[in-house]
Parts: C-alpha cells; structure tokens; sequence
RNA sequence: CGCGGGAUAGAGCAGUUGGCAGCUCGUCGGGCUCAUAACCCGGAGGUCGGAGGUUCGAGUCCUUCUCCCGCUACCA
C-alpha cells in the first residue's frame, strides 16, 4: 500500500519578511522540518530542503511607509536577519531563497501566464474602497468605522470585534481608511480569479478518499472547506508592490500573496539545482509541507488547486501542519514584541543551540497548542540535557580516560544482562524510525534520548567502578559497550540536535556512521584512542532565566505605556442642545446577568430603569463577570432603537468608559441613587 | 451564528480496532558514589472538562453543555 518514493522534495513555510523568526515559528515549522530532512539525509536518500522569505504584500508596504523607507528596504533588512539566524541554529536548508529574486518573478508570471492563456481563470470586476490620499486600494481589514450592530466606532470592514457580527465595508457607517485616515471612495477594478470550485471533486477525492492519514487537524480543516464548498479567489491585488500581473490592462496590478508566495518553493528549487524538474515533475518525488495551521487551506486546498491547474507538478504527499506555542501563557504577537527571538537567542544564549531546539522538539504543539515557558526551558536543560544525556556521555568517556587512558578495551565475553541491553538498545532504531516517518518528533526525540537512558541504567546496574576492583577483565567489556552506547546516542540525535552530536563525535575522535548503523555495538574498534571528554550541556542557573522573564516583564510593561498613551479620538462635531436633550438617560440598577450561550462577548442583563424592568444585551461578557454586575447602578440610554440580539430584544445601552485599550469600565453615580433618576 | 482542533496525575504530554489508565519532569523513600549534588530502583499522586446515553465493559462510540485556540489585521 505504501508508495515507494525515490527522492523527498520538503518545503518549510516562507517567512514573512516583515520581522524576525520567534520560536512559535520554529516549534511550528522549521525544527520539524530540520528534523525530517536531516533524518532522510543520514539515511543516504535524495532529498532537498527549500525555503526562503516571503517578501510581497500589503503589511510590508505599510511598515515602509511607517519607517519612510522603501519596501525592498524593509525586505532586504529581514531576509538577511532570518537568514543568518536560521543558519546560527543549523537549519540545513538546501537553500534558503527569497521571493524578490529574479527567479522568482519569472516562475511566478510564467505559472500566471499559463493558467491565464489557457483561460484557467476567471474575471471579476467590483467595486472597491481607495483611499486616495495614500493612493491605494483598501483591503476590508483597512477600513475602519462605526459598527452597524453595536456602534462600536472602531469596527473593520470584515468584523466588528466588540459584537463580533461578520461585516462587509458597505455596511460601516462613517467609513475611513486605517491608512491615511481619509474618506475612501468606491472605485471600479477588475481582478482575475481561481475557480477553487471547480476543483472542488479533485480535492475531496484526492484528500478525503486519498489521504486519510493526513492529521486529525488538518483533514478536519480540509473537510469542513469541501463540505462549505469552495468560492474563487482572487490572485491579483491593486498593490505597487510585488510581482506585477503579466496580462493585458493589468497596470498597477500585482499577484496576491497566497497566489505568489507558493510558487516560491519552485523558484527556490530552481535557483538550488538545474535539475529542479526531477523533484517537481516526477511522480516518485515524495513532497512534503511543513507550516502551521493558520496555513492548511493554502497549502492543502489553494496550492494543490494551483498545480493541478497548471499540471504537471507533483502534489504534496503529507502536510503535517503544527498548532501553535503559546510565550508563559499568552499568545506570541510580533506586533505586541511578546516572543523570544531567534536572532536574540543565539547572541544570548551562545553555543545552545541544541538546547532550543530540544526544548522546542519536546514540547512541539504538534496536537493542540502548548506553552513555552523559560521555567519548562530550564528544567529541560538542566535534568534531561544535562542529566541524561551529557551526563551519560561524561561517565563513560571519564572512566574510559581514568581506567585505560582513553584507549577503548576490547568487548569480552557477554553476560546475558549485556545481550538484554543490547537488544533493548537495538529496538530502538525502528521505533524512531516510525514516529520520524509519522511526524511524531516529540515521541522521537524521547526514544532518542532513551539511548542515553539505556546507557545510564547499563553502567548504574554492572557498577564497573566497583569491579575495578575485584574483576577487571569484565570491566573492559563494560566500558566497550559504554563507549558503543555513547556513540549511538551521535547518531540517534543528530536529526535534533546536530551541534551536540557531533561534539560526541569529536570527542570519541571517530567519523560519522551514517543512520544505517543505529544499534550496532561494533561503532568503535578496541585499541582506539579516543579524545579528551567535554561537557556536552551545562547547567543553566536561576539567575539566567530570572534575567529573561525580567525582559518579558518589560515588553509588557512598556505595551501598556503605549496603549495608554495612545492617540486620543478627536472631538465629534457639534450638536445642538435639543439633539442632546432627545437622548434619555437613567440610572438603573442591574438585577440580572447571565451570559449567552454561544457567544463569547455577550451578557443578557435584566435592569431596573425606574420605568420599567427591562431586558439589555451587552457586548461586555469579557470585562465583566456576572456575579459582579448584579446590584451595581449603571447609566442607561433607555430612549435607543430596541434592537434584536442573539434572539433577544435589547432595549436600551449600558454606557461604558472605553480606554484606547479597549479595557471598559462602569459609569456610575458617585452614591447610590433611585432608580430612574435622569441625567443630563 | 457556523466549521475545525483541543481539555487525561502538581506541570507537559501519549493512549492504535471499546478490554486492568501510561510516559517525561517534579515530589517522597531507598540504593550508588564513576559522573555536571549528576545516575539507578521503588512509592504516592487521576471520579480521563461537566451531564446524560449505548455496552457485559467507555479516556475511546453517541447526545448535550462549558472553557481554550484557529478559520478572521500583524502571525507558525
């Protein structure tokens, strides 16, 4: 059943070049990926790793404008940071490409280019909001204005996050551009788009009848998509930035993002070898996607579309999409500076590289969201890292060193507890095997370090420095299988930790064996002289890691001096003493609050107005809870527009006090007062 | 609103087709003293998110509810 494969294409997602890499993006993506590539390698297969910077879209052209730089600064700026720290912890792409190279250009318009002269696409032509004072089309996430529904000024074209009702631009009222503030105005334009739909039987045959080994997560994204079915998509912007649409009145027009950024994986391939087509076009090329789960529908259902389209490209054989890392319980924001760098890592933490990416690989949100904390990280390091594996690593070679002079003793005769070691040690080659080949890195790295484990537990059970003593003929054939465990651990942990397992190389003063050799006892010959021992991981000390949680609690600090900061909302034009005196305001009392079901930002509130005891749903359910809303006196405007909310008639508006945070607080008479009494 | 994923020992996770709830770390007790106060053995600790159902038997299957995350700007 399984398919034989004669060469692996592994593609990692692009980064976007707009900041630098944080570990989510490493635990997620590029530590799997790293893994799986080196692992084919020292298995000796054919197998390329591609990546490269994804350097089109709207969000790089707004961080230049803000910095009043160009975009190909900004770009140039990040590609080389996220190169040169992706090479500081050994990532061993093949390439690592950029989608503004010239490569790319060309295999982006040729792909476009082919689909479009084969009448592949589809053109639309609508109405979109440009903001003519930054002369740009506005996406709906740009367009900023009061929500229908709730009144929330700060609603965006697709979503009001205060009531979260699901909004298109037309429907704000008082809309403006996010960019330059001004009004935008309707204009005219005309895109191209993919007929994901008319893919749709492809995709639902070849992913829910073909791949249903495909993780729980992903294919249960990929169904529900099928089952919703698909919409075309456009795959042109009008953006000045980015590879520019090669068709007939396409001026100012450039391929959208998702459209361009895939391809980049060609162009990668194709700037990495001449021979590119072999791993592209032939159908024993096995590819795999390594991304995170905000990236299924692209890579399992866009993409594929894509080269199914185009035809003649091989479609990905697995996407083993991550979850994400949470950073000491909060989700990483590159915006809100709450991430550990990868460029800051390695300038602060020199020469533990393998640390990270032990720590990464062990707590790898590969089911469901995990959370990194520098506790975890240290913990990590010091009892397993150091414990484990180094220590393990240490006494072997030390008593090597102290009994023999670092030449290794030739293997005598075994005792049945040296066969049982021997046989547990070689059970575990098809066992990481298998979780390698399933993406289960964490599972694999536990059995890799089970080596060391193994290896600890051999040398505490036969006691050589014990035997010394009374029996040291047998001490030699212990410490021959020591050193043989311990130049297994090199090979079991090189796909993970690279930098460590070749110290162990160096330090046994041997080559590398190549994966094949995993649970040989025949590694290292007696009568080798092997080199001087090192640790291999050192103990990390609280003050280190008090040190990092220390610029954690910094970030924050300093986000909320900026949110209360933040720009005040300029005054709303005048109104007349009569428009105020038609808003009827009371204080009421709250009785009631309970949440409704099935949402999350809304509680159903019974007040007493004075007038009457009514019923008002408020979008307040995350600043507040229930409990201690009941009894307190509010300002009520009971003279609004009754409005139905989640199958409840809401009469009248509690009033809040928003902070440019968004944080709301009650608006209350200083002493308590009946109820019903007005304001104005 | 809808759809997808998740909730299992103090923490982090595994649990294949229903069949005696497991692993790593931590913790407690013991052993060892070659080793970076490291290693080895043993114990304690779980009403498997709540409620209901199917079954001789449910972490696992069904119904329903709650909470977290994603689908939705930056973003893996």
């Amino acid at each position: 059943m399984a398919k034989e494969f004669k060469r692996y294409l592994v593609t990692s997602a692009l980064p976007y070049a707009n900041g630098p890499v944080h570990i989510g993006h490493l635990a997620g993506v590029y530590i799997p990926s790293d893994i799986y590539t080196r692992y084919l390698r020292l298995k000796g297969c054919d197998v390329i790793s591609v990546c490269g910077s994804d350097e089109h879209g709207v969000p790089i052209t707004l961080k230049a404008r803000n910095e009043g730089v160009t975009p190909q600064e900004i770009v140039d700026r990040y590609h080389a940071l996220i190169k040169r720290s992706f090479e500081g912890l050994g990532m061993s792409f093949d390439i690592y490409s950029r989608t503004s190279s010239a490569t790319h250009a060309a295999t982006a318009s040729d792909f476009f280019r082919k689909l479009y002269a084969e009448g592949k696409f589809i053109e639309k032509t609508t109405m979109q909001y440009y903001d003519e004072e930054a002369q740009t089309f506005l996406a709906d996430r740009y367009i900023v204005g009061t929500c229908p529904r709730c009144q929330n000024e700060r609603a965006y074209g697709d979503q009001c996050e205060k009531c979260g009702s699901t909004l298109s631009p037309d429907e704000l009222i008082n809309p403006h551009s996010a960019v330059s503030g001004a009004v935008p105005i309707k204009r005219e334009t005309t895109h191209w788009y993919l007929p994901l739909d008319r893919y749709e039987e492809f995709l639902r045959e070849w992913i829910l009848e073909g791949h249903k080994e495909w993780k729980t997560n992903v294919y249960g994204q990929c169904k529900s998509w099928l089952d919703g079915g698909l919409q075309p998509r456009a795959v042109s912007r009008d953006l000045n930035w980015g590879i520019p649409v090669p068709a007939e009145g396409a001026e100012g027009k450039v391929l959208y993002v998702w459209f361009d950024a895939p391809i980049g994986y060609i162009s990668a391939t194709k700037d990495l070898t001449p021979d590119w087509e072999k791993y592209w076009k032939s159908e024993d090329t096995k590819m795999v996607h390594f991304i995170g789960k905000d990236n299924i529908v692209f890579h399992c259902i866009v993409f594929p579309a894509m080269l199914k389209a185009h035809g003649g490209y091989v479609l990905p054989e697995n996407v083993p999409a991550n979850e994400f890392l949470n950073l000491e319980g909060e989700k990483i924001s590159t915006s809100r500076n709450w991430a550990v760098w990868l460029h800051e890592y390695l300038e602060e933490f020199p020469g533990k590289e393998d640390v990270l990416r032990y720590v990464l690989c062990a707590n790898a949100p590969e089911t469901k969201d995990n959370d990194f904390t520098w506790k975890d990280f240290q913990t990590r390091n010091n009892s397993e890292l150091v414990a484990i594996l180094g220590n393990f690593i240490n006494r072997a070679l030390v008593l090597t060193q102290k009994y023999y002079g670092g030449v290794v003793p030739a293997c005598g005769e075994l005792t049945e507890y040296d066969r049982q070691t021997i046989t547990d040690l070689g059970a575990i080659k098809a066992s990481l095997e298998r979780n390698i080949e399933e993406y289960k890195f964490r599972e694999a790295l536990k059995e890799a370090m089970n080596v060391a484990r193994i290896g600890n537990k051999y040398l505490a059970d036969t006691e050589p420095w014990k035997l010394i003593k009374t029996d040291p003929e047998r001490v030699k054939t212990i410490l021959n299988i020591a050193l043989q465990i311990t130049a297994n651990t090199s090979i079991a942990i090189e796909p993970f930790m690279p930098f460590s397992a070749a110290k162990i190389l160096e330090m046994l003063a041997v080559e590398p064996f190549g994966w094949e050799k995993l649970g040989s006892t025949q590694l290292i010959a007696a009568g080798h002289t092997i080199g001087e021992p090192r640790l291999l991981f050192e103990k990390i000390e609280d003050d280190v890691i008090q040190q990092q949680l220390d610029k954690l609690a910094a970030t924050k600090e300093a986000n909320a001096l900026a949110e209360n900061t933040q720009h005040i909302e300029p005054q709303k034009d005048n109104i007349s003493f009569d428009d105020f005196g038609k808003m009827d305001i009371r204080v009421s009392t709250i009785l009631t609050a309970e949440k409704v079901a099935k949402t999350k930002k809304l509680l159903k509130l019974t007040v007493d107005t004075g007038i009457d005891k009514r019923e008002i749903v408020s979008g307040i359910a995350e600043h507040f809870t229930p409990e201690e809303l009941v009894g307190k006196q509010v300002l009520v405007l009971v003279n609004l527009e009754p409005r139905e909310l989640k199958g409840t008639l809401s009469r009248g508006m509690i009033l809040m006090a928003e902070d440019a945070s968004g944080k709301l607080r009650l608006l209350q008479p200083n002493e308590t007062v009946a109820s019903g009494s007005i304001v104005g």
